[in-house]
RNA sequence: GCUCCAGUGGCGGAAUCGGUAGACGCGUUGGACUUAAAAUCCAAUCGGGGUUCACCCUCGGUGCCAGUUCAAGUCUGGCCUGGAGCACCA
């Protein structure tokens, strides 16, 4: 074996010898138990950056270990390649976003082989190829049947940049979540998944998933914001049989309203209006419609509005008070409308004072009064000014005075949620195409199933300006109606590339299946998927939209399970000097430069090694050398002990052994039990590597102090060091399989089992028993594990230490904590 | 404003149940080997004070203030700071 360490070449031959003997391929029958590790599929955006290192990594090593253990480990990859910087992309250099996908995928499909990661290749998805996108139309068309996909015309979300609409999800801080332009409101006919029909079922789903991070589920909880309230419904003065509903949290507050305010875009906004008021209003809801999202719903800008001149009925009081519109109001939410009670809600005082409506105080704390004169008052208290539900507890006055709505049959309980539907419209060419037609005569028509895939056209124009690319192909529009053959449109938009990857992870169970989008058993076989990792940026968009499409398919018969991905891990970013690595701050570190340098074995250890995956990582190249010259270290362990022949070709040796030989197996032990309970507990890798790093050292002290090794050394070094190489071999791939060789196997060390410990050889023979008087550490005394409480406390107070530090005390009580400390309680 | 997460040496971070705070590493300093360097190895490394000064003793220390306990980084209450998410959702 060669006394230094050459990562690049022993790297390339072992990556070479696994390939063609289908070393991770994964059967679909095996007697084992099954365990599905699954990192989220990347973008094929050129080159791997390093928080894709970081996320394959940890999947890759967690499906080892399971596989080690001796599970059916299923361990896939593939491409979410629909989407717009290929479609950018082509525009730019005129090239055809298929090619430029494709030589992206090849490139990173060769550095993730270099980084030794054991998928199974059989099973490799790409969204963008017709043999699987034509399981997402099919998902489409199962959804269309459901009545969970539906077209409707709605304010929506357009990026003009991106020239397509996005989902409510895509949207943050109302700027487009891809390239930061401020999002405009456009109201436009689109198709949307009914994501809203499970809103309840996403909700209290997520107490199924103790495997997931409570960040991750609270903000899916807000995201999705259910409420309970009431609606009310207000005769309108003015008009016959006009009413305005109202959704509200604080039915208790219904005495104090003094006005109503409706969205600029209610839709009964025009009857409402006053022909007095009518210049007004129009010019107001023009104004709203010019602005921004952005502008629109900054809660720093001082509330607008104006009159529209009717009144509104207080079926409550008799009372009537005046309508307005104002764009604080929002039309997506409730009914559009609100009731507004300026004394007990922030929104409504800072509108009413600025307009000088009226005020009236309902609510009202008994041992601290206020006139609600400066502020509101948004607290609970008692009823006053409400009739007979003065002296009520507000939070009991809900329910009574709702149900005294219900039954004067002019209002009900409500449960409101702020989940939207999802819309999956986009007016892009790179996407899957939306199956339908739209024929002359029937209308919408879904597309056969049979006639699957809707192809995307090639003959498109990519220098188009303002269109989708899709519609200047000659060949695409024009079509037949599948009901009665005659002339039919085809649907020009394609879906969000989101809907791609939410179901990507089912497929990967029956990859290459062309009768069917998946095998029912072999889908029902192998999820819910048992870890997920991913970065946290998907908390809501992609991780809510999965959940949808299983609860979704679950109710078309297609699954039959609820919930995809039983235990989640988000893991950290990557950062480099304290900031997030980009191109734009000029902070990147090329993987294949750390390959090229110190070998993907470095690159593995180093990222898992400083930090828990959860939290961000902190890249340094001191760090890197750090992990280089540990694995120099072990390699020479092993290099030497062959060269000198203390490695035997098989170890065997039988206690009692001598007393340092027993220590070093003891070591050993303790190793093997605190790794696998640190992977088995939340995958802390920083600490696994950390206790490589101890094991190395304790194997490095005791030969040091052995210098030649006789028979009984030579067997237990033996199994020191292979018990070391096993241990670090999910992690250092590579180099733990060629010294696995070097030392004499023939099979593979990833098809061999994990190490297993002896409770009674894990742990040290002697404790360190620690005396503490009132509970501050005085002593430390070596003793013998396995003495009685009693000893341990004789022994406590006999040291010459304590006998000082006692001597004239009265000794209160001493608490014994067996195998650890004794604590002696003193007084005076 | 609301929700969640975090706060431990110069740095990344350790510390099942409340039981030796700072594992392991990075960095720094000193030393060995060497003509020299690289590599490697050894040692020291929370702060203040003391001392008979390689040992040792003592006090303080896990964002802040209280509390529970024989014992608190860990539990409880109240704050402070940072990060993330949501945000005119009635």
């Amino acid at each position: 074996m060669t006394e230094a360490y050459f990562p690049q070449e022993i790297e390339k031959r072992w990556q070479k010898i696994w390939e063609e003997n289908n070393t991770f391929h994964t059967p679909d029958n095996s007697e084992k138990p099954k365990y599905y590790a699954l990192s989220m599929f990347p973008y094929p955006s050129g080159k791997l950056h390093m928080g894709h290192v970081r996320n394959y990594t940890i999947t890759d090593v967690i499906a080892r270990f399971k596989k080690m253990q001796g599970f059916n480990v299923l361990h896939p990859i593939g491409w979410d390649s629909f989407g717009l910087p290929a479609e950018n992309a082509a525009m730019k250099h005129g090239a055809d976003p298929a090619k430029w996908t494709d030589e992206n995928i090849a490139y990173m499909t060769k550095q993730l082989k270099m980084l030794g990661l054991s998928y199974d290749w059989k099973r490799e998805v790409t969204t963008c190829k017709p043999e699987y996108y034509k399981w997402t139309q099919w998902l489409f068309l199962q959804l269309y049947k459901k009545g969970l996909a539906y077209k409707k015309e709605a304010a929506v979300n357009w990026c003009n940049t991106c020239g397509t609409v996005l989902a409510n999800e895509q949207v943050i801080d109302g700027k487009c979540w891809r390239c930061d332009s401020v999002v405009e409101k456009k109201f436009l006919s689109q198709w949307f998944f009914k994501i809203t029909e499970y809103a309840d079922q996403l909700l209290e789903d997520l107490e199924k998933l103790p495997g997931w991070g409570d960040n991750v589920k609270t903000m899916q909880a807000n995201w999705i914001g259910k409420s309970h309230g009431a609606i009310f419904r207000f005769k309108v003065k003015e008009i016959e049989g006009m009413e305005v509903p109202v959704y509200t949290t604080r039915p208790d507050t219904v005495h104090g309203i003094t006005y109503l305010v409706v969205a600029p875009e209610y839709k009964d906004i025009e009857k409402l209006t006053t022909p007095e008021n009518k210049q007004a209003v129009e010019e107001y809801r023009a104004n709203a419609r010019k602005m921004t999202e952005i502008e629109r719903l900054s809660t720093d800008r001082v509330k607008t509005g104006v009159p529209l001149g009717t009144h509104c009925i207080n079926p409550f009081t008799g009372e009537e008070f005046p309508l307005w519109t104002a764009d604080y109001a929002l039309v997506e939410y409730g009914t559009g409308a609100v009731m507004a009670v300026p004394t007990h809600d922030t929104r409504d005082f800072d509108f009413a004072k600025k307009y000088n409506l009226p005020m009236k105080v309902v609510i009202q704390n008994p041992e601290n009064p206020s006139d609600c004169k400066d502020e509101a008052y948004t607290e609970e208290g008692i009823l006053i000014n409400s009739n007979e539900f003065d002296g009520m507890k507000n939070t009991e006055a809900k329910t009574a005075i709702t149900q005294k709505a219900v039954d004067g049959g002019f209002g009900e309980f409500k449960t409101q949620y702020r989940l939207r539907d999802w819309l999956i419209s986009r007016q892009r060419y790179w996407g899957a195409p939306i199956p339908v037609v739209y024929c002359d005569k029937c209308g919408i028509v879904p597309e056969k199933e049979e006639n699957l895939p809707v192809m995307l056209p090639t003959d498109v124009d990519f220098s188009v300006i303002g269109k989708s690319p899709i519609t200047t192909s000659k060949t695409f529009k024009d079509t037949t109606c599948p009901i009665c053959k005659g002339h039919a449109t085809r649907e020009m938009d394609t879906m969000d590339t989101f809907v791609c990857s939410s179901w990507y992870y089912l497929r990967y169970t029956d990859a290459r299946n062309s009768e069917k989008c998946f095998d029912k058993d072999l889908v029902n076989k192998w999820l819910p998927v048992d870890q997920y990792v991913g970065g946290i940026e998907h908390a809501i968009l992609h991780l809510l939209y999965s959940r949808f499409f299983t609860k979704a398919l679950r109710d078309c018969g297609l699954l039959d399970f609820d919930e995809p991905f039983k235990n989640l891990l988000t893991q950290g970013m990557v950062l480099k000097d304290g900031s997030k690595m980009s191109k734009s701050k000029g902070n990147t570190v090329d993987p294949d430069e750390i390959f090229e340098n110190f070998g993907a074995d470095t690159a593995r250890l180093f990222i898992l090694s400083d930090s828990p995956p959860a939290r961000d990582f902190d890249w340094s190249d001191a760090g890197v050398e750090g992990c280089y010259k540990f694995l120099n270290r072990v390699w020479r362990l092993a290099s030497e002990g062959i060269n000198n022949g203390d490695i035997l070709k098989d170890y065997n040796f039988s206690f009692p052994l001598s007393r340092e030989n027993d220590d070093l197996v003891r070591t050993v032990h303790i190793a093997i039990k605190g790794i696998t309970n640190d992977i088995s507990n939340d995958f802390q890798f920083n600490t696994v590597i950390s206790k490589y790093r101890e094991l190395t050292n304790a194997i490095y002290d005791w030969r040091g102090k052995k210098g030649q090794l006789n028979g009984e050394d030579k067997n237990v070094f033996t199994f020191a060091v292979e018990s070391l190489i096993k241990l670090m071999s999910p992690v250092t791939v590579h180099m733990s399989e060629e010294i696995w060789h070097e030392f004499g196997h023939e099979n593979s060390i990833h098809d061999e089992k994990w190490c297993e410990w002896d409770e009674n050889l894990a742990k040290a023979s002697k404790i360190t028993l620690v005396v503490q008087v009132n509970g501050k550490v005085k002593d430390k005394v070596e003793v013998d594990e396995g003495l009685s409480d009693d000893k341990l406390k004789q022994t406590a107070l006999s040291t010459d230490k304590i006998k000082e530090l006692t001597a004239g005390k009265e000794i209160v009580k001493t608490i014994v904590v067996p195998k650890k400390l004794v604590n002696i309680v003193i007084k005076g």
